[in-house]
RNA sequence: GGCGGGUUAGCCAAGUGGUAAGGCGGGAGUCUGCAAAACUCCUAUGCGUCGGUUCGAAUCCGACACCCGCCUCCA
């Protein structure tokens, strides 16, 4: 199984550091929002990692922090009126029930930053004893990235090479160096009542420390894997290197793994461009879970994904192609045990083994489903491939459908429809036909019989 | 300016030296009383452009074009 690691750029065999165990941890939401596509879309990226190394043996530690603390929570505290509490509870809440939707298992631990503040402040004092960090005449503390040589490694840059960029604030903060990064920032009044004790007096915990203290808590000093987006490679992923391994003396992450970001009708998605999506402005659209995670999923994580509603279409079809061979297996799988298919198992693994080729995956399921609906199987074939799509499915995640159970009315009117059929009442067929669609039954007639099935 | 990613049919998307997977959409059929589902055939003599290497390139090399991301708190 080969992945592709953002610090070597290029992909590298996966070998855990303690097997069978995986510690994983990826970047969570800031809860301040709903989350929208191009987040999940990072979610669901690192859901089929984990579901992958899963179905593959692996013993998974996930971990997913959430970040409740930050400028633009305070932000919103101070414009609602509400505790800092009420705001990210209610948005992580929102968060979970978002990854529900959309089949993403949750992380083992989902600590808050905020519940992390004694572990945020240990680490800061080790970095302190150790002459990466500094207190600041404004009792913020920075870190100095002179102190750490290797800074740079993750994102292949060097600072000297980059632009005295615009958005930069040169006063703002009292730090020695430009590109030193706030480990502490010292309370001030527009943060009102959120704020924690230190040793430096009362203030809150920079972004980047939250993740190496947490990320060590939960995972220890060195671990396997850190996902997130591929923004936030720099900086965000470059100065938990250089905190955590300045202040453990080892090295933090073996694979960094980043998805690309997407595009939203082949262009930047933005509230003002008018193409902004929350999950939950999709689902209103009558778009489902499943349907939304088929379209994250079917195109290459490190790939820019063009999220457009025709794709949605394209994946509704899709899933609706494989249901129906789904369906059709359970009509006549045998009850005896099964074996697996080990042709078919061993394309979908090459395929994932890949740095998670999905596509070659799904195209080998496709193909699949062709060659199977060609030759209809028999109830123990039908059995086999239904107990391969299961476990095939612990990794896609878009579900077995079930065969709904038809209630004795329908049933009465398939009859009936049937009867009419067969004395040429066709017009008489065609109206209860028409009677049963609209009470959501869509009926085939196949060389056994009428099946009804859910429209 | 620095670093990186991308460009394959109407749309989405695999494929990193041996002659273009798969999905969606479209067209024509088979089946059906008609449908539906399924199946069959068709829908890229060509993979951004121009050169080069090679017996052979979407795949390697060199230019160029366009798009996108990051360059201090955005997945």
């Amino acid at each position: 199984m080969k992945f592709y690691n953002t610090l070597s750029r290029q992909k590298e065999e996966f070998v855990p550091l303690a097997p069978p165990c995986v510690g994983m941890y990826t970047c969570g939401p800031t809860v301040y929002n709903f989350a929208h596509i191009g987040n999940l879309r990072a979610f669901t990226f690192e859901d089929l990692l984990r579901r992958y190394l899963e179905y593959k043996g692996y013993d998974v530690q996930h971990v997913m922090n959430i970040t409740d603390v930050e400028d633009k929570i305070i932000r919103t505290v101070r414009e609602s009126g509400k505790t800092l509490r009420e705001v990210t509870d209610f948005f992580t809440t929102e968060f979970f029930r978002d990854l529900d939707a959309l089949n993403i298992k949750r992380a083992h631990v989902t600590p808050r930053a905020t519940e992390t503040i004694p572990d945020i402040i240990k680490l800061i004092e080790a970095l302190i004893a150790r002459k990466h960090a500094y207190v600041a005449d404004d009792s913020s503390v920075y870190y100095s990235i002179q102190s750490f040589p290797e800074y740079g490694k993750l994102s292949h840059r060097k600072l000297d090479e980059q632009r005295a960029g615009a958005r930069v604030k040169q006063d703002e903060y009292a730090k020695e160096q430009m590109a030193d990064f706030a480990l502490w920032k010292t309370w001030n009044e527009a943060d009102g009542p959120v704020k924690w004790d230190s040793p430096w007096g009362p203030g809150r915990p920079g972004w980047h420390i939250e993740c190496s203290a947490m990320s060590i808590k939960h995972l220890g000093a060195s671990f396997d894997l850190h996902c997130g987006g591929e923004d936030l490679v720099f900086p965000h992923h470059e100065d938990e290197i250089a905190q955590s391994e300045a202040a453990t003396g080892k090295p933090f992450v073996k694979y960094w793994l980043h998805n690309a970001h997407l595009l939203v009708e082949g262009k930047k998605m933005s509230k003002s461009a008018g193409n902004f999506f929350t999950l939950r402005d999709l689902l209103a659209k009558g778009w489902t879970g499943r349907e939304i995670r088929y379209a994250l999923l079917s195109c290459h994580y490190r790939d820019p994904l063009n999220f457009t509603f025709d794709g949605l279409q394209g994946a509704r079809s899709a899933l609706q192609r494989m249901d129906e061979f789904l369906l059709k297996l359970q009509e006549t799988a045998a009850l005896e045990t099964s074996d697996e298919l080990a042709d078919l198992t061993s394309q979908f693994d090459a395929a994932l083994d890949d740095d998670l080729n999905i596509s070659a995956a799904l195209g080998a399921l496709f193909e699949f489903i062709r060659e199977a609906n060609k030759r209809m199987l028999d109830p123990l074939e039908a059995t086999n491939v239904l107990a391969t799509w299961r476990h095939f499915d612990a990794v896609l995640g878009f579900g077995i459908p079930v065969k709904s159970d038809v209630p004795v009315e329908v049933q009465g009117l398939v009859e009936e429809r049937q009867a009419a059929r067969k004395a040429k009442n066709f017009k008489q067929s065609d109206e209860i036909r028409d009677q049963l669609a609209k009470q959501g039954w869509v009926i085939e007639d196949t060389p056994k019989g009428p099946r009804a099935k859910r429209g």
